[in-house]
Formats: C-alpha cells, sequence, structure tokens
DNA sequence: GTAACGTGCGCAAACGTTTGCGCAAATTGT
DNA sequence: ACAATTTGCGCAAACGTTTGCGCACGTTAC
C-alpha cells in the first residue's frame, strides 16, 4: 500500500512471456534480439507508460550522475552567479546539482560534506566557510572516490585542486591608477584574519607598495570582521587619523557600502576626500550615484564554469581508472580592474 | 577495476562470521540482537570505516529524499533568496535540493522536469517560466506521486498547489500613501504583456484608482519589455507629457533603477518632480541615495518556506497512503509596502 | 549427413540493505 | 523433568536493472 507501483521491466516480461533480459536488450535495441520480440517490447512499453528506473541503475552502477556545489551563501550575488554557470554545465552533462549553503558555519559545511556523501555525488564543488580550516571532512571523500574541485574560497594548501582568483592583476591596475591620480597614501580595510582572501589582499597590497615605492604604515590598515558595524568602525577609524589615508583599498564590494556611507554620514565626500577601490564588482554599482573609483572583477560565472569542467574530466576518468593520480589542477584566473571613474 | 571497493554490511558479517542480516540489525541496536554480537559489530564496523550505503536504501525505499526546485534563474535575488530558504528548510528535514534553472525556456523547464522524474526526487516546487502556459509536464508527474507545489510564478488553474503573492494588499497602502501625499495624476509602467504578472498589476491598478475615486488615463499607462533601453523610454514619454504624472507605480524594481536614472538625466528631481512606487523590494535601497517613495515586498523567502512546508506535508502523506486526496492548498500571502520616505 | 556457425532468447548473479519468518538453544515456570 | 517461553541469530526475498554465459534451434557448408 506504499506507493503506486510502477510498471517494471518485469511486468512488460510477463505481459508478454519472455523474460527480464530480453526486455531490457531490447528497449537498448541491442542486436541480439529479434526485430519482432523487440518491436512488441517497445510497444508494450509504450502502453503501459513504462520509464527506466534510474535510481536502480544509479545504484548498481554507483553513481549518481549529481553533482554537489557547497557555497556559502545563495544570496550573495557572486555565489548565486557562480550556481548559475555551474548548474548550467552541469545541464549539459546531464547531470544534477545539488546545492548545500554553509552559511560560513563550519559546522555546517560538514554537515553538508556528510550529507552528500551519503548521497554519494559524483564530485563536489566547493567554496569554503570563512571559518574553515582543516580539511578532513573533504579529505573523507577520497575513500568514496568523490573528487573535489575548490573555486574562489580555496584552502592553502597544495594537494588539492582548486580554480581562485589572482588579485594581483586587477589590483596592480588600481594601484597604478591611482598614483597615477596623485594618491601616495593608500590604505588598505582589510577582512578576517582566518580568510585566505585576507591575507592575499595583505600580500598584493604589500606588492603594489613596493611596486609603487610606497612605504609602508600600519596605521592605514585596518580589518573589519564584515558586519556591518564593524566595516563603520574600520572607516572611521581611517577618517579620524590625522593624515589620513586619501584612497582605500577595501576588502569587498559590501564593505565600500558601509563605507560610503559612514564617509557621507561624516560629512565628507566620497572621491574627493577619500577614494575608494574595492573587490568583488557587484552589478549595482552602474545604478548607484556614489560609487568607488573602481572594483576588481573576480569573475566568479568563470571560475566556477572552469572548477565544473574540470571537476567532470575527474569524474570520469575516475568512472574508468581507480588509480587516482596524484598530480593537481590548480589554476589562477586574473582578475580585472573595472573603472568607474569614466 | 572500476571504483575502490567501499566496506559493505556483507564484509563485516564475513569477518565476523554472522549474517548480513544480523550486521544490518546489530548496527541499528535492534533488541534481537545480543549484546556482544552488537558490540563486536560496531567495533568492526568502526575498523572498517564502514558507512550505510545510503543510496541502496533509497532505492529499496523509492525515495531519495531529495526534492528539486525549478526556477527561471538564479541570478535573480528573488530566486535566490526563495532558495535560500528553501535550502535552509530542507537541511532540516535532511532532504537534499536539487536545482534547476528554467531561464525562463519552456522547453528547458520540460527538460528539467524531465531530469528530475528520472532521478525520483520525492518532491518538486517550481516557480514558473514567463512562457509556460501548458502543464503536461507537470501532470506527468502525478503517475510517479510525485507531488508539485507552485510559488510566486503560478499557473492560472484550480488543481494545484500554490503559494501566491497578493500584490493588492501592497499596492492599496501605496496608493493611499500617495493620495494622502496630495497625488492625483499617478502612472503606470508595466512590463511585458505575456507575464502573468502584467496582467495582475494591470488589474490591481485599476482597482486602486477606482476605489480611490481617480479616473483612468490611456495616456499616463506605459509598458516595458523590461530592456534596459525600453525602461528609459517608458519614463521618457511619461516625463515628455505636457500633463505628467506626478507619481508611477513601475513594474520592479530593476526598471525603476532606470527610470531614477532617467529622471536624473532629464534635469529633474525624484521624489520632487516625480515619484516612484516599485515591487520587488530588492536589497539594495538601504545603501542608495535616490529611492523609490516604497517598494512592495512579495516575500519570496516566505513564499518559498510556505511551500516548501506543504510540500514535506505531502510527501509524508504519500509516503503512508496512496490515496491522493483531492483537496488542493491555495495560500496567497499579503504584500507589503516599504516606505522608504521616512 | 554431419560439422560448423549464427540467431534469439533465458538463467542467474550482482549492486547493498532491510525485514518477516522460522529455527535452535537457553532460560524460566511448574 | 518436561513444557513454555524467551533470546539470538540466519534464511531468503525484495527493490529494478544489466550482462556474461549458455542453450536450443535453424541454417549453411562440405
Amino acid at each position: 500500500m506504499q506507493k503506486n507501483k510502477l510498471p517494471t521491466i518485469v511486468e512488460i516480461a510477463k505481459k508478454l512471456n519472455v523474460s527480464a533480459s530480453t526486455v531490457s536488450r531490447a528497449l537498448h535495441d541491442h542486436p541480439s534480439i529479434g526485430l519482432v520480440t523487440t518491436m512488441r517490447v517497445h510497444k508494450m512499453a509504450k502502453e503501459l507508460g513504462y520509464e527506466v528506473n534510474k535510481s536502480a541503475i544509479y545504484f548498481k552502477e554507483r553513481k549518481t550522475y549529481t553533482i554537489g556545489v557547497i557555497i556559502p551563501n545563495l544570496s550573495e550575488p557572486f555565489f548565486s552567479s557562480a550556481l548559475t554557470g555551474i548548474e548550467d554545465i552541469a545541464e549539459q552533462n546531464n547531470y544534477n546539482v545539488i546545492i548545500g549553503q554553509s552559511l560560513d558555519n563550519f559546522e555546517r559545511e560538514k554537515r553538508i560534506v556528510e550529507n552528500m556523501k551519503d548521497h554519494r555525488v559524483d564530485g563536489v564543488l566547493v567554496s569554503l566557510t570563512k571559518d574553515t580550516s582543516t580539511y578532513d571532512h573533504f579529505e573523507n571523500l577520497k575513500k568514496y572516490n568523490i573528487p573535489v574541485v575548490f573555486f574562489d574560497r580555496v584552502p592553502a594548501r597544495k594537494d588539492i585542486n582548486f580554480v581562485a582568483c589572482n588579485l594581483l592583476s586587477g589590483m596592480l591596475q588600481a594601484m597604478t591608477k591611482l598614483v597615477g591620480m596623485g594618491h601616495s597614501r593608500i590604505g588598505l580595510i582589510n577582512g578576517p584574519a582566518k580568510l585566505a582572501a585576507t591575507l592575499q589582499r595583505l600580500e598584493i597590497y604589500f606588492k603594489c607598495l613596493k611596486e609603487n615605492n610606497l612605504p609602508v604604515d600600519q596605521d592605514i590598515m585596518v580589518a573589519t570582521t564584515l558586519a556591518k558595524s564593524d566595516n563603520v568602525k574600520a572607516i572611521k577609524k581611517l577618517l579620524a587619523l590625522e593624515n589620513r589615508p586619501t584612497a582605500v583599498i577595501v576588502f569587498n564590494d559590501y564593505v565600500v557600502l558601509d563605507c560610503i556611507a559612514a564617509v557621507k554620514a561624516a560629512g565628507l565626500t566620497v572621491n574627493k576626500d577619500i577614494s575608494f577601490i574595492s573587490f568583488a564588482n557587484l552589478p549595482i554599482w552602474e545604478y548607484m550615484d556614489t560609487l568607488p573609483l573602481a572594483s576588481i572583477e573576480q569573475f566568479a560565472g568563470q571560475q566556477s564554469c572552469m572548477a565544473t569542467e574540470y571537476l567532470f574530466k575527474m569524474i570520469e576518468k575516475s568512472d574508468k581508472a581507480s588509480t587516482s593520480n596524484e598530480t593537481y589542477f590548480q589554476h589562477i584566473i586574473d582578475s580585472q580592474m573595472i573603472d568607474y571613474s569614466l
């Protein structure tokens, strides 16, 4: 009394007084089945509205034709556009996508990985939680032969596959622009220390300063937890300096939105008293009155698409041999400065 | 040589010289298995790193603990926040979410439904393509006992389950506000005629005019294809009128963004020369300098959550009895005006 | 007329787990 | 000491499909 029974291969077989194997082969137009039988089977299948039960096949094949995507938050445009690209490629490969949002919660990320393992996804794409610093839960997937490709927020280690974005290229463009405009005190509002992106920004910030023969000044380097109130606190700290920076590199567009508001609230003018360069290139700037000078595009879609394509290659490979070769795919896309000051 | 074999219940059984059934029961702490055996099984399971193969169970149970979500586009904030809610509830119910974006393409919607059926999802949530006018592909899911709940973009028929949003309530609030502010010429920039939402807005626009004893004036009613250039064309047409409206109801927040830009470009002032009320309540307004007077919130998250919760009830029910009772869940959420003029 | 081959199909195992039923041994009751 | 009950476990079927192997029949070749 459970569920309405759907027609199976066995029922077709019974009605036609043939064996299930014959039906199976007939449905696949296997040459070893006679033409008449094949046609009778097809006819009966149509009559009963038979459709193959793929979950039986998946189970037998130990495949699910499903990939898992783990991202911090779906409502962030960066990730939703990443997901858009992933879904599109998956669709072309006849794969399904199951999603899990970690909400930047490490425990939840672990649960999601567990869950995806239980569902025996064929592969996983991950953009890490900002708190993720251990990777056992991903390592564990190797036992199940589930390949993992990281993108954007990737672990700081060498034995993984990832696609990330090289912020240096875009940042250099930005610094060059700022210096060209006459800025010489360029501050930094960075993110949480745990994030790889934070360290990365710090490094390239230093590099860019050096490249332009500017001194490092700890006073104009602050950090935020990314919480709104903390963003405001960070910019206020810079504004309060007697010798405040005339330009600031900001962790991302969300932070800069708060900064802009704080600058206005302080009675100052953005792009006159202080200018901003930010990361993310949210699709909102074209509609705003007050903009940062530029934002550095990190190509969410391209990153995720490349990661997905590589994941599919790995899946294909692991379908054939179980010998996991120990070479890693590590691709870094160049970021690009999008200039809003024109 | 296919895949690394994972430890199974049978292997535990062999190593321990007991039967597979005993192992299965022991792992579930079934009372009919002796304490010592149970402990030995648990120990061995741990030793081998055994973890139950859920896809075997899913197959046997004819369940997948997965729901499908079909939406037009992931990158629209409305749908991504809807998805956020869905994923959250699903996670709480230990369900997975597989997504498909129709990209407003009817054929693609059909393919996705097919695919989800093949994967034997336990239920489906849908927000329709703007071109969807036949529903056979959803009807077909009934054969497989896959319940469907529509949300936001719902079919115009009675024999379905849905959660939608009643725009009238929020719109009445908005009109009342406008009239209270002294506006008497209130225009409309509507969307493409095909969209159900367009007809809906037109209807409530008429109702609201009537309610406030305002005349219908075809001159101040225009439409846009939602393309940027067309949005600008629409607002320019209104601005060019000798007797132009002092307030305009706009199809959605994206259109109003273009309108605001056009008004500024024309040397006029938003909220003085002309005011806007819009639909969608994008999360960007709090950062903008120039806002519409108000936006009408359609509660993406609440709609999708309610739809999801009902879907789970249906799934639960269909797990027990196959008798599909013919009562339908049709819930309409009141929209609400979010006032930005305060 | 027999050997060789081709055609068309069925048998059974396999994928991993759960569960109703039954059987033997151990325990209890009288 | 014998019956009645409980305890602990195994057998086998089931979920739906695929596939290697083999069998029987018919055809062709010499």
